[in-house]
DNA sequence: TAACAGTATGTAATAATATAACATTTATAA
DNA sequence: TTATAAATGTTATATTATTACATACTGTTA
């Protein structure tokens, strides 16, 4: 049973922007694009960013300092992320396989860690790029 | 048979403080340690750094923006990582499990995307943060 | 309603992380 | 030795993210 969090205005403002962009954006390219909507400073955009990665609307790809739209909506509030990056192209999209987060979510080993999240990109190229 | 990589001077520096360093170092400390050794730019202690995570020396945690000295010689240079770090201590360290890396070098999935690298985060509590 | 707690906002300043551009030097190999 | 690649030195600047402080909104409970 997921939590509803209704977003508050700056929040719902970025939530939106990125959710329609094709890409991840950057926080400054956010920033750049709400002015006009009255956000000014980048405080305001990160602790939206914040917010939102914490309730798992978006995510944040830690490679690229970006940030992407939950396109996963059983992913456990981002606790179990997994991303596909194209090195060529910078295409970026959410995996969504069961059966690999099934594996990751009970990984364990002997070092007496505790684990509860996990975060996983993997990098290669896309159909497209690698037939060029 | 792995390459071996004479390392120059600022990367014999840089990586030896990192590989004596008990956590991952981010990048303006190495450059603060080594300042007494004639590295004064922020760009030289980059520049190793690129080089050294190319040849697979250090690895650089992407959710630290931090640096640690690879603790697995048979470690694929770089193409398949993973760390354990404890969010309440952040102790982390390197994670050397064949099968986890055998299941995710061979992952794939029907994106017909061409995976040939990753790098994976685990988050928890270790076993002394667990028992506090 | 009033008081309170929790969350969100606004604003300015600054810290932390990383790269561009250009000149020079050193190592490697044909 | 000549050419090429790799590494270095230096200055300036770009990009990413946080601190500090004041104010306002939202929902809960006395
Ligand atoms: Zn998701
Ligand atoms: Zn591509
Ligand atoms: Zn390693
Ligand atoms: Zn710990």
């Amino acid at each position: 049973m997921q939590k509803i969090h209704n977003l508050s205005k700056n929040q719902k403002i970025i939530f939106d922007l990125i959710d329609k962009s094709a890409e991840p954006m950057k926080a400054y390219a956010i920033l750049f694009n709400v002015q006009k909507k009255g956000i000014k400073a980048p405080l305001q955009v990160y602790r939206a960013l914040d917010k939102l990665v914490e309730i798992g609307k978006i995510h944040k790809i830690e490679s690229r300092n970006a940030f992407i739209a939950c396109q996963n909506s059983s992913c456990q509030i981002s606790k179990a992320t997994a991303f596909s990056i194209c090195e060529s192209c910078e295409n970026i999209s959410e995996i969504s396989n069961s059966k690999l987060s099934k594996y990751l979510s009970n990984f364990s080993d002997n070092s007496g860690m505790k684990y509860s999240k996990y975060n996983l990109e993997f990098f290669g190229l896309c159909k497209k790029c690698k037939s060029k």
